[in-house]
DNA sequence: TCCTGTGAAACGGTTCACAGCC
DNA sequence: GGCTGTGAACCGTTTCACAGGA
């Protein structure tokens, strides 16, 4: 097996790829050729056999005594991960967390392109934030209409989520990544997927108090 | 079983219980003294089947032919969550994602006050932001003496997350909340977790490219 | 009848241990 | 000797199916 994924990848595995992008592109800006399951693993926070079973099913390269090759290994990932293309992301709330990641430079440099901004507030609705003009949310399926994302990044208040996202649904949109803390109904042909801090920090607290 | 936790509680089912528990206080909002578990499947994103075995877990309290009773399971859940108190955090970064979590109206709902701010831009030390003035980083363990906190929160630049993360655990810190894309290393009676957002991205590129 | 509680089965992910190759 | 690749065992979670109480 040369080029294809072997058996189905599940979401952990995905995550822990995503480690292994970033732990060999540091690699290889160190000027490292070839790196260990052992090196990888605690590159990325895993163990050795965890990086070799996740390597060897997408049918790796790795040469064995000595390790796997970073160039190649490196570009193998970010064609699996779908990294080695551009992705239109729009952008629906302008408020803290919308800001925090318009700014957020990893996007841009994973490939990630802010297309559109879109608010409700008037005050922000007009603004120029770079090269992107914030437009009303009223606006959304026109401009997607015109120039198509298949990414729409969610940071509206729990209230709207619901709503705006089966907005951008119709609009075209493939995948949500949504920051509000409700769960989102939407056609099974839309990817979702949640990210919610205070789940994050309540987790914590479970665990100060049952250690 | 009335009161403890029955069987160990992993941390999926911890996230789903913060659901429950979200799903649970609407439900208050709007009157219901009573919530099937189907009702609170639909709410809080999950099966019915999925809903007993967690709840069931915790000793519950339903009733066959009505459904759980509102008020006490929130509270139950409250308690095992450990969210019947105030829970103190410290926020190291203050830069855009620093500034959004600060910002953020759901941590203080929850119970979480942040107490302290730390950066390393001299622009930023002296600021006040609210009740609270920000402070160099090489302040952080006299200030962790003076008022200590259970949970940092750490948003500072991935080339500093290690460093300062030891830092804080030296601090007597017990919790960490880590938006630094890298993994951290940091003695077991510190509990972490991470939020990463470009992950989540990279992984709905997976999900779009591997239908 | 409605709905919970729960053993049992199915599933998926992780760890182990070692065979195989350089 | 060093390190990968991989079947097998292990473990926790999810789903199923149904017994049992209101």
């Amino acid at each position: 097996m040369a080029t294809g994924v072997g058996r189905r990848i599940g979401e952990p595995t995905v995550r822990r790829l995503s480690n292994y992008l970033r732990a060999l592109q540091q690699a290889r800006d160190a000027g490292y050729e070839h790196l260990s399951s052992e090196e990888l693993a605690r590159a990325s926070g895993t163990t050795a056999a965890q990086v070799r079973k996740d390597l060897s099913a997408l049918g790796s390269f790795g040469r064995r005594g000595l390790g796997y090759p970073v160039g190649e290994l490196l570009e193998h990932l970010r064609r699996i991960l779908g990294l080695d293309r551009r992705w239109n992301v729009a952008l629906i709330g302008a408020g803290r967390i919308g800001t925090a990641l318009f700014g957020y430079p990893e996007f841009r440099r994973r490939g990630f392109e802010i297309r559109h901004v879109f608010d409700v507030d008037p005050a922000k609705v007009g603004q120029a934030w770079g090269s992107v003009r914030v437009r009303h949310v009223d606006e959304l399926e026109a401009a997607l209409a015109q120039e198509p994302v298949e990414i729409a990044i969610l940071a509206v208040p729990a209230a709207a989520a619901q709503t705006v996202a089966e907005k951008a649904a119709r609009a075209g949109v493939h995948a949500v990544l949504n920051f509000a803390p409700v769960p989102l109904r939407l056609p099974p042909r839309v990817a979702v997927r949640n990210v919610n801090m205070t789940i994050e920090l309540e987790s914590l607290c479970f665990q100060l108090c049952n250690p």
